[in-house]
RNA sequence: GCCCGGGUGGUGUAGUGGCCCAUCAUACGACCCUGUCACGGUCGUGACGCGGGUUCAAAUCCCGCCUCGGGCGCCA
């Protein structure tokens, strides 16, 4: 196709070779309309019955929507066309005809329901919202890779296929590796750290992560995109702010980059967060999810949040906000408490007002404590000595954190299913495609 | 894992015991139409998830199964 012209770049007496689908055919007697689609856009092409060729009329009229066609045309200026120029053309080519049941509209005139379009995703994201969703979401991966390098992290790529998962409690998917137990991986959590004491000391991952959990909402995968980044010398604050800088910077690559997108989407009031998110120690944030009455139990101390109390509380903060100092025991082992108060942790979440974003915290990178939290916890130190014998030979402080990739997309557009925010979702459900 | 709620033409829907051999839109087929842009018009094709039960009568009520969505726990 050395020759294709996109339907954005014809320009009026050009003689071009466009090629795309069938979008629609308008049949008016005498003179038809058919439109044509690239991922750049649409144009027209002009059917005339008693002007043009009659072979060439009707195999344009005879075209099915969705079929993939080439048109060899010259380019008029045509004032009555919806771009303004269409197509005469003089040669038709059906290239790859579709059926003529579609599973799915792709011109969007009549609705499908999300798991209709999951099975027909290529279908789905010809229409242009999901078409949208997936270039902001390409924007969005590449706007974090270039922050974390202007950070001076590293990408790496870590084993998805692991022997042991991270932190023990957490569902794991069971797979056969030549005859031995092995595990899909739930977290590049103690590879990043392995690599903060290598000679790369700050490291980032974008990739998969697998969580075997039998929940059913619109805010969890069983695979889904964990934006990982850890660093040496870091303690959490440091890390929250990287964290922050990442989040704005993935939301101002898609408001510089995807206006066309967001009108796509309709969303007309997109914002680049520009304040400083609050930092709510876990006491406060019990305290303020008290104030809203909105449970019906108070909260108190050692409690982890539930759904209805994040949703107040995201509610009364309005914007991104950070969970400090959460209460050691609810928080994992590898995260490193206050060496000032033993009860509170170093962890952090980061929430969006709608769902929890991110945790991080800064690491026990101390060799006795960090086995003796693995006992703590009821696993076996020994199983996991390919991670904690590094901590033998030097390994510096660090901290670090993980974003949901989907979380993050989901809740920047206003998803109101983060499995719009991924091709092919793997659910409960959903295996296939 | 626990708890709710759904499954009606290809797609999206209306229909809470008889008015339903099932509504509307879109798609599809045929015909008419020379400037459409959700083109318009006429006619037509096409569906009650599966199995059992209650009833004179079931898309509608009950039971089981299959399947999908959601809430919670937990989490990114």
């Amino acid at each position: 196709m050395d020759e294709r012209t996109y339907t954005a770049d014809a320009t009026p007496d050009d003689t071009v070779t466009v090629a795309g689908w069938v979008h629609e055919l308008r049949d008016l007697g005498g003179i038809a309309f058919l439109i044509v689609r690239d991922t750049t856009g649409k144009i027209q092409v002009k059917l005339e019955k008693d002007e043009m060729d009659e072979e060439l009329v009707e195999t344009g009229l005879d075209v099915t929507r969705e079929s993939v066609v080439k048109i060899v045309g010259d380019v008029k200026e045509e004032p009555r066309a919806p771009t303004d120029v269409e197509i005469v053309p003089t040669a038709i080519e059906v290239v790859a005809e579709a059926e003529t049941q579609l599973p799915l509209d792709p011109s969007g005139k009549v609705d499908a329901e999300l798991p209709t379009r999951l099975d027909n995703r290529t279908l789905d994201v010809r229409r242009g919202e999901s078409k949208a969703i997936f270039e902001i979401r390409s924007t969005v991966l590449r706007a974090v890779r270039e922050a974390f390098r202007s950070f001076g992290a590293s990408e790496i790529t870590t084993p998805k296929i692991v022997a042991t998962g991270t932190e023990g409690g957490t569902e794991l998917f069971p797979i056969t590796y030549f005859g031995e137990e092995a595990f899909m991986n739930q977290s590049p959590q103690l590879f990043k750290q392995l690599m903060v004491g290598s000679g790369l000391e700050r490291v980032f991952e974008v990739g998969p992560i697998f969580r075997a959990e039998e929940h059913n909402t619109p805010r969890h995968l069983n695979e889904a995109t964990s934006i990982d980044f850890e660093s040496a010398f870091f303690d959490h604050t440091e890390a929250m702010d990287v964290c922050e800088a990442i989040v704005k910077a993935a939301y101002e690559a898609v408001a510089e980059n995807c206006t066309d997108e967001l009108e796509t989407l309709g969303i007309d009031d997109f914002e680049v967060p520009d304040e400083a998110f609050p930092r709510l120690t876990y006491e406060e944030a019990i305290e303020r999810i008290n104030a809203t009455g909105e449970l019906d139990e108070q909260l108190v101390w050692g409690d982890d949040l539930p759904t209805e109390g994040e949703h107040a509380l995201g509610q009364a903060v309005g914007e991104h906000y950070f969970i400090t100092d959460w209460p050691a025991e609810i928080k994992p082992f590898y995260i490193k408490d206050h060496d000032d108060d033993e009860t509170l942790s170093t962890g952090f979440d980061m929430m969006h007002p709608r769902m929890e974003l991110v945790s991080g915290g800064q690491r026990e990178h101390r060799f006795d404590q960090l086995v003796e939290g693995f006992e703590q916890q009821g696993l076996d130190p020994e199983e996991f000595d390919y991670y904690t014998k590094m901590f033998k030979y030097g390994m510096p402080p660090h901290a670090g954190w993980a974003i949901g990739g989907e979380r993050l997309i989901a809740t920047m557009l206003g998803l109101d299913n983060i499995r719009e925010a991924v091709l092919f979702p793997r659910d409960r459900q959903r295996l296939s495609p």
